[in-house]
Order: structure tokens, then C-alpha cells, then sequence
DNA sequence: CGATACACCTGTGTGC
DNA sequence: TGCACACAGGTGTATC
């Protein structure tokens, strides 16, 4: 589900409730999502204070006070929501205000500041561990991810580099997170159509004014969602769980027999299946 | 190395 | 109403 501006939308929602507090109180609910929680992990959380909450990538980093940093992925369905109001939290104390355990609710956090954080995740493709924040970037899961595409290593020059002699097609590759880190099945064919790149196009077969084009629409797209709260379709709620909005900009995601929005474009969207994902395109305006 | 298939898991929509 | 099947914002692992 969640893509990099899903993620940061995520981020920045929690901010508020989780940024300078410290954890009171932390329920595991199960052993594990995609892995198992690392050793003790409601004890290495409780009484930390979070110093800062970051993102790499669709990953939430949350540095913490212990010298660890709570490493967290929302996997396809996973969700991280905010309750309560903004009471202190008084250990043993009744908390009328926060809502009872939903269904697939696997973690939760009890803020100082009187907040409680819930992680739910049907699914359970999500993930949670935690890692000495000095090396947290050296984490098997970070370690080999590409640059972010907002930031300044990711250039049309940075592509041309790395996309040289590969033959698989451009959809697949903007989806392998070692090449560029954050995008998704939604915003690949965003941003494929913006550029009226074809899908299929072979990675080391696309001219250089065109990768200048496609660095350009990748990130004006993700800077759009993430304006927009990012693109709800099913599970993807904010973290004060809201619905974002940016679904309803859809050129072509899960638009198949719809009208190319592209002006005086007389293309239909199609659908295809690219290594098992589907993706959506215009025949006529992308080559 | 690169490209592909499969695995993990639950929920929802569709067609018979 | 039941049931089978396809499909879903991801990604590590195994296999050529």
C-alpha cells in the first residue's frame, strides 16, 4: 500500500504525538509481523523518549533516547493511527478516551503526552525492529537502497549511469528500490505517463532529454501526493485517519478503459501485467 | 551480475 | 448464499 508519500504523509502525522515524548507504555501484541519483534522490545521501548522521527525511503525511523532507533515498514496494508486526547498518560490509570483493540491491531504505544499510537496491519507484510542509531543506514534493510528521489543524488545524470546496457523495461526497474528508493506500483506509472514514457521501454534505451523529463515527473509527483495526504484506495489511512486524496489525480493507476488525460490525446488506458504487477498506461501517448 | 518466479498473509470483489 | 479465483500502495529469497 504505502508509497514514499504515503510513508512521509505517515511521518509527518505523527510528529506531533510521538516527536520530543517519551513512550509510556508499549503492548506487543503478537511475536511477529513479516519477522519476529527483535529480543524484549516492549522493554526497549518503554520510558525511551523519541528525538526525532525520520524517513528513508517507505521506511519510518524513530531515533530514541537509548541510543537504539525503532526502524518501522507499513508493508502493503500496514497503518499507524493516532488516538486519544491530549491527556498526560498516568501509568495504571483508566483511559476512557482511547478506543478498545481492533482487529489486526499489533502494536501500540502509550505516549507521555497522552497520545497513543496503534499499529494495525491485516496483512502483516510490515515490519518493526530495533537498531543502534549510529548504524542504523547499515541495517540489512537500508543498506542497499538507492538514493531518495527527492533528494540530490537522484538526477537524470545519476540514471543515465546506472540504467546504461540494462535491457529489462523501465517499470520494473523504477520499482527495484536499489536504483531509486520509494517508489510504488501507483507513482512508477505516474510518473511514466507524465514523462510519455512507455513501460516496456528497455531502462538503457531512453534517451538522456527524456530521463531530464522522467527525474522531473517523478518528483513532482511524489511532491503532489504528498501535498495531497498521499493516494487512498483501500487500506491507507493518515495517521489522524483521514483519507488522502491524491487518488482522485490518477492519470492512469487503476483508470484501464478510461480516456488519456493527456490534452488532445485520443488514447485508452491500458492494463497490462509487468512482473506480476499490473500497470497502467497510455498506448498512444507513451513510447 | 540481471531477470524472473515465488513466497509471505488477509480481505474484497467478481462470476458462476 | 456458497464457493473458487483474481487481485491488492511491498520486498526478501531462490532460481535460472
Amino acid at each position: 500500500m504505502p508509497e514514499l508519500p504515503e510513508v512521509e504523509t505517515v511521518r509527518r502525522g505523527l510528529v506531533p504525538a510521538m516527536e520530543g515524548q517519551r513512550i509510556a507504555g508499549a503492548e506487543i501484541r503478537r511475536p511477529d509481523l513479516r519477522w519476529p519483534f527483535p529480543d524484549r522490545m516492549a522493554d526497549r521501548l518503554t520510558g525511551a523518549r523519541v528525538e526525532r522521527l525520520r524517513r528513508r525511503s517507505k521506511y519510518i525511523l524513530a531515533d530514541l533516547d537509548t541510543g537504539e532507533t525503532l526502524l518501522i515498514h507499513l508493508g502493503m496494508s500496514g497503518r499507524m493511527t493516532i488516538s486519544g486526547l491530549a491527556a498526560p498518560y498516568v501509568p495504571g490509570q483508566f483511559h476512557h478516551h482511547h478506543p478498545a483493540a481492533e482487529k489486526h491491531d499489533h502494536v501500540v504505544l502509550d505516549m507521555a503526552g497522552g497520545a497513543r499510537v496503534t499499529f494495525n496491519d491485516p496483512r502483516r507484510f510490515g515490519a518493526m525492529d530495533l537498531v543502534a542509531t549510529t548504524s542504523a543506514e547499515l541495517h540489512p534493510l537500508l543498506a542497499a537502497l538507492g538514493p531518495e528521489p527527492l533528494g540530490n543524488a537522484f538526477s537524470a545524470e545519476y540514471l543515465a549511469d546506472r540504467l546504461a546496457g540494462r535491457k529489462g523495461p523501465i517499470k520494473a526497474l523504477l520499482l527495484d528500490q536499489k536504483l531509486v528508493a520509494g517508489l510504488g506500483n501507483i507513482y512508477v506509472c505516474e510518473a511514466l505517463n507524465r514523462a510519455r514514457i512507455h513501460p516496456e521501454r528497455a531502462g538503457g534505451r531512453i534517451a538522456r532529454a527524456r530521463l531530464e523529463r522522467l527525474t522531473t515527473e517523478i518528483r513532482s509527483v511524489l511532491i503532489e501526493a504528498i501535498a495531497a495526504g498521499g493516494s487512498s484506495l483501500r487500506d491507507y489511512r493518515q495517521a489522524d485517519g483521514e483519507l488522502g486524496y491524491f487518488q482522485h489525480a490518477f492519470r492512469v493507476y487503476d483508470r484501464e478503459g478510461a480516456p488519456c488525460p493527456t490534452p488532445a490525446c485520443p488514447g485508452i488506458i491500458r492494463r497490462m501485467v509487468q512482473g506480476g504487477r499490473s500497470t497502467y498506461y497510455c498506448p498512444v501517448c507513451q513510447r
